[in-house]
DNA sequence: TTATGGTGCGTTTGAGCGGG
DNA sequence: CCCGCTCAAACGCACCATAA
């Protein structure tokens, strides 16, 4: 918005509203359905005009927005329309209109724990999140596990007792009540977790302020 | 000792932005 | 309009601590 960002900011500051610059478009793009430009899009979106270029560029080659009829007049501004509508969650590709896989594992992870409900280790949360597309590899789900636990969202039902042959991992257990959206919490580089349900950071390294 | 869980760090990939 | 650079998040590996 008023912030003269240059290149890209931690989650918390370049999310608006828990919604990225993405999202912002793709909403756009869906109130607009009908014909749109480029200018449009990012105007609306409040986003950089390079930045939604790139997305409407990206969503062209995946099929799912087409080029219609060309302004009138010497202006080269084109006019597209929505081609094939995804629901409300911006589809998610790369620069060729590939879809991006990355980011899928923690989204399986959080899914999967609000289902189980009941306790579940590491490994086990690695498996059942695991699908023949994405796999779960036991290492980011036992990172995972770590920072949501900081952050409250699921709790050690049983410490991981003993280490060694016959080691037993910590057992976690999901909290319904802090289920705060389909998008799952993202472990940002300063090691504080952002819910981007909710739009703000819910755990810090240091300070655990906030509290349900 | 060895094996296993936990924590931290490095690399890869995606997203934003500017320049040609 | 297309290509490249930069930065942050996700993924993965390596090291450390500890119990059998």
């Amino acid at each position: 918005m008023a912030a003269p960002h240059r290149t890209r900011q931690p989650a918390e500051l370049e999310m608006i509203g828990g919604k990225g610059t993405r999202q912002r478009c793709w909403e756009a793009i869906r109130a607009r359905r009908d014909g749109f430009t480029l200018l449009d899009i990012a105007h609306k979106a409040a986003a950089d005009i390079a930045t939604t270029k790139t997305y409407l560029q990206a969503l062209e080659k995946g099929g799912f927005i087409e080029v219609g009829n060309r302004e009138r007049g010497g202006h080269d501004e084109k006019h597209y329309r929505l081609a094939k509508d995804n629901g409300l969650e911006a589809p998610r590709l790369t620069r060729d209109g590939q879809p991006v896989t990355q980011g899928r594992a923690q989204e399986q992870m959080w899914r999967t724990m609000r289902i189980m409900g009941g306790d579940f280790n590491y490994q086990e949360l690695a498996a059942l999140a695991s699908t023949s597309e994405v796999a779960v590899s036991p290492v980011a789900a036992r990172d995972y596990l770590k920072h949501l636990a900081h952050a409250g969202y699921v709790t050690v039902v049983a410490q991981g007792k003993g280490r060694g042959a016959g080691g037993v991992a910590n057992r976690y257990r999901f909290n319904p009540g802090r289920y705060s959206g389909p998008r799952p919490p993202m472990v940002q580089r300063t090691k504080s977790v952002y819910d981007p349900n909710l739009g703000r950071v819910v755990w810090q390294e240091e300070a655990d302020h906030d509290d349900l």
